[in-house]
Order: C-alpha cells, then sequence, then structure tokens
DNA sequence: GTCCAATTCTAACTAATGATAGATAGATAA
DNA sequence: TTATCTATCTATCATTAGTTAGAATTGGAC
C-alpha cells in the first residue's frame, strides 16, 4: 500500500473536500439519478473512500437534499442578478425575455447542479422532496409575479392563467435537458424558437421575426 | 412456444394474469418510479407471489420496458385515431388542436401507462430506453410530420424549427403530469391554455378568445 | 381416475448498498 | 511533550432486491 498525499494540504481553504463532494455528487446525480447513484460512485470520483462522504454529510438524503437545493437557487439566482441589473423602466416583456434566456443558458451551460436538479425532482424520496419544495415555489412565486406584470402592462393577454402559464413554459424548458444535444442545435435556436413562440405564437411568429422581434 | 405478447395496439381485454401484472406495474411505476418499485410491490397489488413474475417476464427489465412501449402506444394510437376519424379537408390547424386536445386527454385520464411512460423515461435502465425510443421516435416523427403540413398550410411560421416545436411542446405537454392535479385546475383549462399559448402567443390570445377560438 | 402441462408457491442465494464503529496519521494547541 | 482535533481509512453489519430452483397445486384431456 503506498502513502497517499495529503489531501488537506491547503489549511487556508477548508472543507474544499465538501466542495468537491458536492460538485462531483451534482455530475452523477444529473446523469444516473437518484437511486442508481451509490455512496461509493460519488466516493470513487472524489478521490475518498465512501464513509468519508459521511464526515461532511448525515446520511444520502441530506447530500441529495443540498444538491437539489443548490440547482434551484443557481437558476433562481442567475435570474434574479440579471433582472435585477435592468434599468427600472425596463419593459415587461423585455424583462421576461431575459429571464427566459437567463434560465436556459443556466439549465445547459451552467452546470451539473441545475441539470441534476430537473433529475433528480421526481425520484428523490419524499420527505427531501417536500422539504425542498420551498425553495422551488418560491422560484414558481417569482415567475407568477413576473408575468402578473407582464399582464398589468398588457404584454400578456388577460384570458391567461398565470399559474398555468409559468407551469406549462418552465416545463417545457425545463424538459429540453432531457433532449437538447447541443451537437444538434444551437441552444441560441432553442431559445429563439422558444420566445418567438412563446410571445407570438405559432402563427404570428414570421410577422414577430419581420418586424425585428423586439 | 411460450405464449407471446400480442402486440396488437389496443389490447383488448384486461382479464389474463399477464395482463393484469401490466396494469397494476404501471400504477405503482407510475408513482414509484424504477427503482423504488420492487417485485415484491408488483405481486402484492396482482395478488400472487414476486418469483410468479418470472413466469410471464423474463426480468423486471423487461416488465417495465412493455409498460414504457405501451405508454407511447396508447397516446399515439389515440392521437392517430382521431385525426384519422377527421374529414380529409379538415384544416391543418383543426388537426393540431385535436392532437394536442387528446395527447393531453389521455395522458391524465387514461390511464396509469402514459404517465408511467413519462414517470420512468429518465431512470429506466440505459438498455431499455435506448430500445424503446424506437417507439418514440415513430410519435416524435409523426408530429414533425403534422407540424410541417401546417407549415406548409401557412399555419405555421417559416421561421421555426419543426423539430425544436415538436419537443418544446410535447415537453410542456408531458411534464403537465408532474404537476397537475385535478382538485386545482380543469384539465380543460389546462388544454385551452395550452393551445391559446401556443398558437397565438402570450399576447395575442386575447384577440384569439374575442374570436371565439376557432 | 390418471396424466400432463400450465401456473403459482416456498425457500434460498447472491450481490449490492447505506450506514456505523473504531483505528490511524498528521496537525495544532497547551 | 502531551493532549486534542481533523480528516480519512479499514472492516463490518444489517437489510434489501432481483433472481433461481424446485416443489406443490390446479384444471382439462383422455
Amino acid at each position: 500500500m503506498q502513502k497517499k498525499a495529503p489531501l488537506a494540504a491547503v489549511p487556508s481553504m477548508p472543507n474544499g473536500t465538501r466542495e468537491k463532494i458536492l460538485d462531483v455528487s451534482a455530475q452523477i446525480f444529473r446523469i444516473r439519478g437518484y437511486s442508481d447513484t451509490t455512496m461509493k460512485h460519488i466516493a470513487d470520483a472524489t478521490g475518498i473512500k465512501a464513509a468519508s462522504i459521511y464526515y461532511y454529510f448525515k446520511s444520502k438524503d441530506d447530500l441529495v437534499e443540498e444538491v437539489l437545493n443548490l440547482g434551484t437557487l443557481r437558476v433562481f439566482d442567475a435570474v434574479r442578478q440579471a433582472i435585477d441589473s435592468l434599468p427600472p423602466e425596463t419593459s415587461s416583456r423585455e424583462k421576461m425575455v431575459l429571464a427566459l434566456k437567463t434560465h436556459l443558458k443556466l439549465l445547459h451551460t451552467q452546470g451539473d447542479y441545475t441539470a441534476a436538479n430537473i433529475r433528480l425532482f421526481p425520484e428523490a424520496p419524499a420527505p427531501v422532496v417536500k422539504r425542498h419544495m420551498s425553495v422551488r415555489r418560491a422560484y414558481g412565486h417569482y415567475w407568477q409575479e413576473m408575468l402578473s406584470e407582464g399582464q398589468a402592462q398588457g404584454a400578456i393577454a388577460k384570458s391567461l392563467d398565470v399559474e398555468i402559464i409559468q407551469m406549462l413554459l418552465l416545463g417545457a424548458l425545463n424538459w429540453s435537458v432531457q433532449w437538447y444535444k447541443p451537437s444538434l442545435y444551437q441552444l441560441e435556436d432553442v431559445s429563439t424558437s422558444g420566445i418567438s413562440l412563446l410571445f407570438d405564437g405559432l402563427f404570428h411568429a414570421d410577422e414577430a421575426a419581420a418586424n425585428g422581434e423586439k
């Protein structure tokens, strides 16, 4: 047995291991889902033994819950930050376009947390999901408020139910994680198609495109 | 010669034990997903012992694959049948509306197979999913052809990529299985919102509603 | 009635997994 | 130096799940 290099070689950066476990977990959960991911999978990819994970996390469920929360929060934060950076007089429609683009971009480029989040949601243990739901709901409400504002400003038809729209919308976007392959389309195309479809519908999209898609 | 699974698209009588195992499996898979469903769960609900399932199915994977295929085929068949029953001169748009409504209805009312299908897709073992994909692709193509026809008839903007639209569209619909609760909304509302949104977009929906949503 | 095949059961095996206990080595503090 | 703390390890347990082998039972055909 040969001696291992001490992993805690940098005392000024405490708990690098913990973060690494989280990153690796997200990566693996994203691909294998919850049940099919073992503590050993995570440990191997992290470069430690399975038992050592329990030094940082109480249980597998605890670990998965943190990954879940981070996944939602990262998108939420990015979207909120993007929106907040806009001048106050920005139109509701422009806000929504930016939010949509940011959400989609985060989903696909930013990383494993967001994808794992989508993947884990249906199959994580019920108690974990239940706790995680509060974070999710907060993000959902954020969208609903944006949509309501759009409705008030006349950018969205009054006849539409904001809550349903929010569900359909995020559903369509989130599902793209399942089928989107960078080699086949450009993410930009998906984004453009989505926005066009969302605002103008199947039929009016051409007019909108002709008008410069303002 | 072993008894073969009937390839008939529409199973007629849910009488035999084999059919019952399938029905029960779909019901349980729908709720618990793949990994969290045990052969004992299925056996108990069927009223037999776990080992007896192996008389009809080679393995858990075999069973899940059949559930998966039935799930897609039932929606596919219902949609195709609905479309075929329309007079030949029906407009492309009306076809799409009917297809959308039928898809959504099947998803939620017809049963456990379709819901299980959505639920199982991400978490079923890779080899199973790979084999199942051929059935999925066939249904996807069916939609893409319908959309292309719509594009040719001018019901869909030329600027939109049919393949991307199909993915976004079915994604949004399928995801509704995850959040739709009959107590909160009427399925009809979801259907109406979806159609309105799809054809006319967020903004033009009011006009469309005023025009009677023809 | 007896036989045979279809069906279902009992019992057990094997492999894997999440988790725990206790040991160890190095760093830090007193 | 001694004691304590941090981080990780080895070894093991208890449980569970999918699967298999082979015995029992059932029902129809002769």
